[in-house]
DNA sequence: GATTTGATTGACT
DNA sequence: GTCAATCAAATCC
């Protein structure tokens, strides 16, 4: 049925041991659908003047641009072309791109693609790894551990990530990425959370997480607008 | 210039 | 399960 086709099956398999920095950036430059399976267990740090947190991701989206990718994603911020806010969603990988939305909440990608193309993966959800302390002050309200990176925004608060480090390398200091020494081997995929619209559907099965994992955000269906 | 919306969360019934 | 919070960016007129 779909017009679109579910790609999101990883082209390539990483090497036993991880792959060096200037691989890593290789890696990331494929399409975000191939690069966010990839992704998952792989570890983000954030050294702070306040501290350092580290979060093994386990659950993130794909989102593509309007003319880079085979087919235009109508879920995506850059769906209507390059605004100041999404810039960096055009350029190179491993850059982070931040937004602010709700009036109060933050949420990183991880840039994918080739410079130049719009591309990257919505870090959703994570298990901090180190800096467990600084990452309960960064969130009072979490009741568990496990809700301390559980979704976009408590992920980004957890690492202390702001609109402000928009566009920054997080292959180079004060961020480090490391990918897991063996890849993920049981994946589950499905329709992206909160993105209304025709993105939003199975037609976009572009969202990635560990099954079973405890981390993983609970799925929520976007909001639906009243007639 | 005005209005709408949101890649969410936490509190509450 | 429902809903308010809260404001920047995008969209509308």
């Amino acid at each position: 049925m779909g017009l679109i086709p579910p790609v999101a099956v990883p082209a390539a398999r990483l090497p036993a041991g991880g792959v060096p920095g200037p691989g890593l950036r290789e890696l990331l430059s494929a399409d975000a659908r191939q690069v966010a399976p990839q992704l998952l267990g792989a570890v983000l740090t954030h050294e702070g003047r306040d501290g350092l947190v580290s979060v093994r991701i386990t659950e993130l989206e794909a989102y593509l641009g309007p003319h880079d990718s085979l087919h235009p994603d109508p879920g995506s911020h850059t769906f209507r072309g390059a605004t100041a806010r999404n810039a960096p969603m055009f350029g190179p990988a491993g850059h982070l791109y931040v937004y602010f939305t709700y009036g109060m909440h933050h949420c990183a990608n991880i840039v994918c693609g080739p410079d130049g193309t719009a591309s990257a993966v919505l870090l959703r959800a994570g298990e901090i790894v180190a800096g467990e302390e600084l990452a309960r002050r960064r969130r009072p309200t979490s009741k568990s551990p496990k809700d301390l990176a559980s979704g976009p925004a408590r992920l980004a608060t957890a690492l202390g990530i702001t609109t402000a480090d928009s566009g920054r390398d997080a292959l180079g200091s004060p961020f480090r990425l490391e990918l897991p020494a063996e890849p993920a081997l049981d994946i589950s995929s499905g329709p992206r959370v909160g993105v209304s619209g025709a993105g939003g559907t199975h037609d976009y099965p572009w969202r990635f997480w560990l099954s079973g994992d405890p981390t993983v955000s609970r799925y929520k269906a976007a909001k639906a607008r009243p007639a």
